[in-house]
DNA sequence: CTATGGTGTTACCGGCAGTAACGTTAGTCA
DNA sequence: TGACTAACGTTACTGCCGGTAACACCATAG
């Protein structure tokens, strides 16, 4: 918020073609690289550990240094988690994306997708409790993390549902909609789910898809 | 969470039998019951006006007060933002159950329900962003608001629809991951409606109802 | 008049995000 | 080799917030 000089994330890998942010230092030398990498790691270590709620000082010291070189590469709290953030979404675009470009019918799909998300959110629930039940950055008309990953997720998707469908440009808004209900439905199902795990995944995930694919109006087959 | 006097919300008229808690001060008296009410009218001001990152002195400052009879009537943040959470809740699940009651069949009510949250959550976003998008009491394995509306509403549909399609017990988790997997969908949809208004409601009511009615496969028909 | 319990206050504590100001290395140019 | 500079790192602070301790002000009861 505060601190103009809050540079987005520029992860050396990550393909980023938006956000232009003009405000980054430059040089971005390699032993800086190497310090951003290892503060991340540090983070990610200490946020497993001690949930989002972890401080910068925690942070810090788990990467063995002191918090003005947190805030030199950061900016800021929220910057530090967005990376961080950044980070596991784009791991999880990944998965997801590739479970939506499988060769198979759309409710088979469907089913794959949602199997992805529900056992990425299985390995790594406290990752998941980061990026989801967190929001430590002040929305300057936009929120937090979860806002970012419900974003990106349903933005990719309603471009496939689109194409797959065929959907006219007049139908763009119909396909947002539903994506973002498909997410929000897997996203909701699947944080009950990883609270009470009253079922198995495998259960779970024909239910979802069932719903998502078929509507509730007809009773389930099982 | 720390302190062990946080009352959940005695609220005077909402039907409450004595609440056995022991540590409850005893006699909330006619004088306390009123401070109260002028208390959570105040936060609820603030949080309006504010937002949920109001602080405690500012809470108390509005009411003309100071922090310590707010810590002692509430004993928490968390404590007051329970309270406040549970009127708004209460009154949100009035108007869904209303809708949830109304004679019509599955589709219809589901548009109805659909449309009696949207309405809700145009009305009063900042309550909304609140409710929804604020965890600020630490989990002892329990989350914050969200969840709790999120639980709440899940449970009551679960109920509804478990009886409507006349579902076996063994159904029931089939029954609650559709609930948790509808209020999801709306939750997620209204949010990206509310801060992109893209559409009107009617539109975006029309495009959920479908997607839980009837799935996605099927292309839309407008 | 005094004891007591509820109601209010001021003034503090500890912890956090964020920063200012000061060392310290390491590469650069004479 | 030795002075110069600039990035890197540190300690020690500010300001805010949640929460609390300790004290002050009535009322009513004996």
């Amino acid at each position: 918020m505060s601190s103009p000089d809050a540079q987005s994330t520029p992860e050396p890998e990550s393909a980023r073609s938006e956000l232009a942010l003009s405000s980054a230092p430059a040089a971005r030398s390699g032993r800086s690289q190497e310090r951003r990498r290892s503060l991340l790691e540090a983070a990610d270590r200490v946020v497993r550990r001690s949930g989002p709620e972890a401080s910068m000082a925690a942070i810090a010291a788990e990467a063995g240094i002191s918090k003005p070189v947190v805030y030199r590469h950061f900016g800021d709290k929220g910057g530090l988690y967005r990376a961080l953030a950044d980070r596991h979404i784009e791991d999880l675009m990944g998965r997801l994306s590739t479970a939506l470009r499988q060769p198979a019918d759309r409710s088979e799909r469907t089913r794959l997708v949602i199997d992805a998300y529900l056992a990425a959110i299985e390995e790594e629930p406290q990752v998941y409790r980061f990026l989801l039940h967190r929001a430590p950055i002040e929305e300057p008309t936009l929120t937090g993390l979860v806002a970012e990953l419900t974003r990106r997720v349903a933005e990719a998707l309603s471009a496939g549902i689109a194409g797959e469908l065929d959907l006219p440009p007049s139908a763009r808004p119909t396909a947002l909609a539903w994506a973002y209900g498909m997410v929000g439905a897997v996203q909701a199902a699947g944080d009950w789910w990883l609270q009470t795990r009253e079922v198995p995944r495998e259960r779970l995930v024909d239910d979802l898809c069932e719903l998502l694919t078929r509507g509730w109006v007809d009773p389930p087959r099982h």
